[in-house]
RNA sequence: GCGAGAGUAGCUCAGUUGGUUAGAGCAUCCGGUUGUGGUCCGGAGGGUCGUGGGUUCAAUUCCCAUCUCUCGCCCCA
């Protein structure tokens, strides 16, 4: 026997059970987007590093030791290296450059779901793919665009029945210049001071000297404390629009926390920033994060151009739900059970199976040569509704026999009631089709 | 990247103070006289006890390393 082989560390299969929510919570979001005029777009799962790089920033733990960076063996012909994306909003905002986007009616509004990828030890609800849902507009500022935006993830979250078990973080950080003066007074103000800070800390102060801010680190606790505030280096401008945003969240509703030391790691953030996070822990696991990033469109090469989007964990999203006792509706119920004896039942059984099918019954068949309490047994496994059973001797009389799994009853009908029998029992509602109407014809077509 | 704990059947776990063929429940498959499921009864398959090395007459058990998982830190979704 050959070696086991499995998935690699920190990544998961989607197992049938967990992909009922998946599919739950990816119908959720496309609603939703679709209300507030978001149109899909689906970036390249790799980039060029760079769009990260200039994006995100050097010197984000993203980019030092998260970036899974994807290498082609053997030849050199691409000058760019790449890059698996760890997140979408520097990806999607390369895309609106590329094509031209600025051309369109503005804001444009922008959705996408996938997998990203970062490169750190797995823990709960951390791994190193995890599936993201995203949405970015771009193209215009205004603090009632930030307000929609959280509102549709409101929405989202409360669609999903897990909005109360979450609490908004929000803060404004101001302009980059506003922020640069806040860094250099920060600097001043840890001056001196640094062995008291951990090493962290130290190196933070170096690079970027807001993420001092929300350290957990005790000691830094301290010192963060007596150190000045943001608010006190933001332009008129970004406290009216950070005033304003507060309202709008007030029309709408939707409670938050005023969170001064929210900073968020990387560096194309500036003005509002906000997380949804865990309300009964109070933990910074983020189930989303965003904010706004009008210079980021600027670095990758378009005109200046505000933005702003959030992202959110599919993972962490399913562990709420779970712990919520919220139940994914299960669709794959198995509706009709074929059970046959003999070959010529077992021949004529496959017509009839695909009949089921098509007409958006889900149908399983037992084809093997197993005795017919095998094939029973089977039915009862798959949860059958119904099972329809033909012998030799059914075929001789073109009858089969339909029975109510769950009565347990039977009764015989003529073969060619069968389909329509079925589907009687079920209720036109519960049939599996697509709404393409040629399919529809066809099953008319078959069963006159 | 740092710290802690764990790894025995598909799953949940017993067990061996080092000693013949390593167990249970659930799950899977088959059977319980003619062609009928769920309950019940019987049976079968499935593990080189995570991997590699060391100590020993003997290791799944003790020691070391390694891998993986889990939890915490950092950070994030």
């Amino acid at each position: 026997m050959a070696e086991p082989i499995r998935t690699p560390k920190g990544t998961y299969d989607v197992l049938p059970e967990d992909q009922q929510y998946q599919t739950y919570i990816k119908k959720a979001v496309r609603h939703r987007a679709r209300q507030a005029g978001f149109k899909r777009i689906e970036p390249p799962i790799f980039e060029n590093k760079s769009v990260f790089d200039r994006g995100i920033g050097l010197h984000t733990d993203i980019m030092e030791k998260e970036i899974f960076t994807v290498e082609r063996k053997g030849k050199t012909e691409h000058k760019e290296e790449w890059a698996l994306r760890p997140e979408y909003t520097a990806g999607v905002c390369r895309a609106y450059v590329e094509h031209g986007m600025q051309q369109l009616p503005q804001p444009v509004q922008l959705y996408s779901m996938g997998p990203v990828f970062r490169y750190d030890r797995p823990q709960k609800g951390r791994y190193r793919q995890h599936f993201q849902c995203d949405f970015e507009m771009i193209g215009i500022s205004d603090p009632s665009l930030d307000a929609q935006l959280i509102n549709v993830l409101s929405h989202i979250f409360k669609d999903l029945q897990i909005f109360d078990r979450l609490k908004l973080q929000i803060n404004n950080i101001g302009e980059s210049e506003n922020r640069k003066e806040y860094s250099s007074a920060l600097k001043d103000h840890f001056a001196g001071k640094e062995r008291n800070l951990c090493e962290d800390c130290q190196r933070r102060l170096e690079h970027n000297p807001l993420r001092v801010l929300d350290c957990k680190n005790e000691d830094c606790v301290i010192l963060v404390k007596m150190a000045p505030k943001i608010d006190q280096y933001l332009s008129a401008e970004s406290i009216e629009f950070h005033e304003r945003l507060l309202e709008y969240l007030d029309e709408y509703g939707i409670p938050y926390d005023k969170n001064p030391n929210l900073v968020r790691g990387l560096d194309y953030y500036n003005q509002t920033v906000f997380e949804f996070w865990d309300q009964s822990t109070g933990s910074q696991n983020a189930v989303a994060g965003g904010g706004h990033y009008d210079g980021l469109i600027e670095l990758l090469g378009g005109p200046p151009t505000p933005g702003i989007g959030f992202g959110a964990g599919v993972e962490r999203i399913i562990w709420h739900m779970k712990e919520a006792g919220v139940k994914a509706p299960m669709k794959d119920q198995v509706d009709v059970f074929v059970a046959q004896l003999g070959p010529d039942a077992k021949k004529k059984s496959l017509k009839l199976i695909e009949s089921l099918r098509n007409t958006g019954v889900h149908t399983i068949g037992a084809l093997g040569e197993a005795s017919l309490k095998s094939q029973m047994r089977l039915a009862d496994k798959f949860e059958a509704t119904f099972t329809l059973l033909m012998g030799q001797m059914e075929v001789k009389n073109g009858k089969i026999i339909l029975r109510n799994m769950k009565a347990g009853k039977q009764e015989e009908i003529p073969f060619e009631d069968a389909v329509s029998e079925v589907v009687k029992l079920l209720g036109k509602d519960n049939l599996d089709i697509y709404s393409i109407k040629d399919r529809l014809g066809d099953f008319k077509q078959e069963s006159e």
